[in-house]
DNA sequence: AAAGTTCACAACCGCATCAAA
DNA sequence: GTTTGATGCGGTTGTGAACTT
């Protein structure tokens, strides 16, 4: 293909500018994403190869636009993906599969990138655990009937809580609706309410601006931009409070993560209900499927917390072993059959 | 304390698509 | 209709940090 041939050309072009011009890969500096940041807030965005040129950096247009849009753009909502975020990604993308960009657009401030990392990270680092595909049935079904609802309780938990022992919040800001309704699993007697994923045209959850409503009696899916009936778009989802609360400010080179000129912008605020990666998603289910293991949802929340950060991988072991005793235990269920020996 | 391993994520690569010339 | 440049997307890699042995 001369498109294609051409497209990759422009890497060739790249490698024969990488000589001419002496282009830079790699980490960015510090000084190179503050004439970046400079240039678009005098110029704005597009252009990126002329815009390399222009704002001076010895960098390729896609480079600029990667750090631009991935990591420098005062959007870029950073930190801990949050119980609502989890269940964004796990349900988009049981509708969409790697769309990765077109699941980031119901998080905002999320990118594309950050998502796809935290799939791959966390999401397929547990299917390769229970043996299985990510893509399998047996996958998918311990996202929807394990995971997800979990993931549900916890948020109305963290909610409830929240509610209870917090000043109300600010309007606009995304709660989830103390309507919502859920049947959970036991090991005794499964029941799986919300049934039918893929019909998701149907959709019983609905995004409004500030708040998430929830009916998974009988559908789950969500208002998009596609199929929404009520105008809700993703933007109706990026409510003021969370721009509000994504305040940037320089922190300058604050090292938290491997690039060592990492975080000219923080994220503040919008905290609430933010529990770890690692407990989130390694085990959703974990807190009430073991009672044994009492854990402080409260001191979760809190980040840097020691129980976090020395045992995060407490949870991945007993999600592990318990969650697959668990998920056989499902198999009489009417509503569900996991047979892990033939892996349906 | 040192070496080895795993994790997390920024950055890159290849390809596809679109729009303008 | 073709060419060309720009942009976007998904997959993959590189590497420092964190953790384990």
């Amino acid at each position: 293909m001369d498109m294609k041939r051409r497209v990759n050309n422009e890497n060739d072009d790249d490698s024969n500018n990488d000589e001419e011009m002496n282009l830079r890969r790699g980490p960015w500096t510090v000084d190179e994403d503050l004439a970046l940041i400079n240039y678009i807030a005098n110029h704005g965005e597009g252009r990126w190869n002329s815009l390399a040129h222009s704002a001076g950096l010895k960098r390729t247009g896609k480079s600029c636009r990667l750090r631009w849009l991935n990591y420098l753009r005062p959007d870029v909502r950073r930190g801990n993906i949050t119980l609502e975020e989890q269940l964004l990604i796990l349900e988009l993308h049981a509708r969409w599969g790697n769309r990765w960009s077109k699941i980031a657009q119901y998080l905002p401030g999320r990118t594309d990138n950050e998502i796809k990392n935290y799939w791959r990270t966390r999401v397929q680092k547990h299917a390769k655990q229970l043996k299985c595909d990510v893509n399998s049935k047996q996958f998918k079904d311990t996202m929807r009937f394990l995971w997800m609802p979990r993931l549900v309780e916890r948020i109305q938990a963290a909610a409830a809580a929240a509610a209870t022992t917090t000043a109300p919040a600010a309007p606009g800001s995304p709660t989830l609706s103390a309507t919502t309704s859920v049947t959970t699993v036991n090991n005794n007697n499964t029941t799986i309410p919300y049934n039918n994923y893929d019909n998701l045209n149907n959709n019983n959850f609905e995004v409004h601006s500030g708040n998430i409503h929830m009916n998974m009696s009988n559908n789950f899916g969500y208002a998009t931009p596609e199929n929404s009936s009520t105008g809700t778009s993703s933007d109706s989802f990026v409510t003021q409070d969370y721009y509000n609360n994504n305040n940037v400010h320089h922190v300058g080179n604050n090292n938290n993560n491997n690039n060592p000129n990492s975080d000219y912008y923080h994220q503040q605020g919008n905290n609430n209900n933010q529990v770890s990666f690692m407990d989130c998603i390694t085990s959703p289910s974990s807190m009430s499927l073991f009672p044994h293991q009492e854990m402080d949802f409260q001191a979760m929340e809190l980040p840097n917390t020691p129980w976090i950060n020395n045992n995060h991988t407490t949870f991945s072991n007993f999600w592990n072993d318990e969650n697959m005793l668990l998920l056989q235990g499902l198999g009489g269920g009417d509503n569900v059959r996991i047979d892990w020996e033939k892996g349906i």
